[in-house]
DNA sequence: ATGAAAGCGCTAACAT
DNA sequence: ATGTTAGCGCTTTCAT
């Protein structure tokens, strides 16, 4: 039904072997027969059996990608960014998700092992659980990781500075004239989480802000919403609300207006990664980008460099996210007068000369 | 490096056509050898090379998906049903991203048939510049569309089913009392766009709702946004605007709140999808929810067949949407007395009988 | 029930 | 520059 190249071949009545090489344009052929061969190939509509050649090259032109969860709005950003940057390789993209869950994930790297992959991409669902999987799959592979990693030293990793990215919301937040703030994250469970309690901690020392405590869930708006309800049972308020990420501060928020609590006039808060809901959500949300294609980008470079030489230091690249600003720590409530949110009479005064 | 079968035949003291038999269980063997070869296998860490058994048995278990665009929200949520009910099949996605170019989208196309996948599913981006690449692709390997498709009756497709679901909104709308409407849509590029439209006309007729037009842009929040500008411009205001979209909405939403305009109060809006951030906005939105497990399970179904029985006649599943009825068409403004939306007093006491 | 042998379609030595 | 030949690792006739 398909030709083959023996059927270009025979057709320009050469041998599978030139039909091949002027093909593929690895191994130099006469003109004559390079444009007979490639009109036999044309008539024939000849395409080439990528399959065979992976075979016998013992390359797919293959790449794996596993995610935790392709529904967390980071993870297409990812996804689209990689998908491009592969297309003028002429390689494929293998995606895998692994639903937060460690043992499908590590099912998942096996299966992509098994379709001989040329290298993978990976987003570890867990600091610890992970681990195993990944590192065996990295000794037989080249991998990299994405976003999130493994603890230790075992792979390349691509991804934000979670540190410097909670430190610029956190600076901006102290310059706005904050001076108390509790910070809504998740379980360390990854080490996004990990990483930006710790940074959320650090910078909160630096900046001189007093830290109210850490209210640690998962990376969604329903605990956003949840974590508010504690927050505002427990009081005082705080200056800010600093969150692990968009999602939790959507919720966050939401919580906050259906409590009638004003923000930014109330209470300031900041998310994380700049999905598109941010921009979308009421108020918007002052966040840190993830410059996605600079992560993909990377990542690929470290995944092609590592295919050459297996055998290199590994590399770790934390790329600074950009720090938006937005309503939910500046801006107005439209149509409403600008209130102060400081509650204490006091305190407001003596944080005017910071304020913008 | 890697074991291969040859070395677990030799171990196991058998040939390698015994082992191959013995490992995939396609033909019986002796129970003795079966569990010699079974644990020369394990104990060598033997893993089948699936390109080869690819190659000598022209089935790759690899099916393509191509998505207009990975970064639209209901796209990430196919992508994991389908991955999911892959799984068990032992078959693997291979993603592309379209970038709602339809020549990209070709590419793709043949990109996936050059790999030899054995079956595709696309969401094509135009429903006319869509047409050529996906008929031409159907016709080299199975192929079913899935929530988009092109005109005609060229593959089998499975979708939600736009006109229902436009038209429980619709009639949803009309229950709560209201007159007058608005559509805001996209250009009719792509089936979702025009169906929604038609089904529009077709639902405002039924229910005796008096469209005072449509507005067409395309599916994102920014043109919803653009759109409620013009509407307020325009005026009068309409009961209702009935959106193509969740983004749509939201961007409607933003706009209508920021001009002081109050959703529920004064206008409702309805969207369509039911993403995430749907249940998120400010209001909450009141949509159809798109059943992606649904979507994904009938769609492989009906690949599967298709990998079968490759001359069937075409299926058209259209999966009806669940009505979500959220705050943005019924729900208070937070802590704010409910007022009126109707503007004009007489029809707000002739509605009055026909309201919730 | 098992083995021997012939390829799947392509590429890369090795010859010429 | 081109042809010949030998596989890549596996599955499946066809014998036995």
């Amino acid at each position: 039904l398909t030709a083959t190249l023996q059927d270009v071949a025979r057709l320009a009545g050469v041998s599978v072997a030139t039909a091949s090489r002027a093909l593929s344009g690895r191994r130099r052929v006469s003109d004559a027969v390079s444009t007979r061969v490639q009109e036999a190939a044309g008539a024939l509509g000849y395409r080439p059996n990528m399959v065979a050649s992976a075979l016998r090259r013992q390359v797919t032109d293959t790449i794996g990608l596993v995610v935790p969860q392709i529904t967390n709005p980071f993870f297409p950003a990812l996804v689209e960014s990689v998908d491009w940057e592969l297309r003028p390789m002429a390689k494929q993209l293998l995606l895998c998700d692994a639903r937060r869950d460690p043992e499908i994930e590590a099912q998942r790297l096996q299966a992509l092992i098994d379709r001989q992959v040329d290298g993978i991409m990976v987003s570890p669902c867990d600091v610890i659980k992970s681990s195993g999987a990944v590192r065996a799959t990295a000794k037989k592979v080249p991998l990299v990781q994405v976003d999130r990693r493994i603890s230790g030293e075992a792979t390349d990793w691509v991804g934000v500075d979670d540190f410097q990215g909670i430190r610029l919301l956190v600076e901006h937040a102290a310059k706005a004239g904050t001076a108390t703030s509790v910070f809504v994250g998740a379980e360390p469970k990854n080490s996004s989480a990990r990483e930006r309690l710790a940074a959320f901690s650090a910078a909160s020392d630096e900046f001189s802000i007093a830290s109210q405590g850490a209210l640690l869930g998962d990376f969604t708006a329903a605990w956003g919403a949840e974590a508010a309800r504690q927050i505002i049972a427990t009081g005082p308020l705080p200056d800010v609300v600093v969150c692990a990420n968009d999602l939790i501060a959507i919720g966050v928020m939401r919580e906050f207006l259906t409590s009638g609590i004003r923000v930014p006039d109330d209470v300031l808060v900041t998310g994380f990664d700049d999905i598109a809901s941010a921009e979308l959500s009421t108020p918007s949300l002052t966040t840190v980008r993830q410059p996605h294609g600079t992560i993909a980008r990377e990542a690929l470079r470290l995944l092609l460099e590592r295919m050459e030489h297996s055998s290199q230091a590994f590399q770790r690249i934390a790329v600074t996210p950009e720090l938006v600003i937005r309503e939910s720590t500046t801006g107005l409530t439209a149509g409403e007068p600008r209130r102060p949110w400081r509650h204490d009479a006091t305190e407001q005064a003596e944080a005017g000369s910071l304020g913008p």
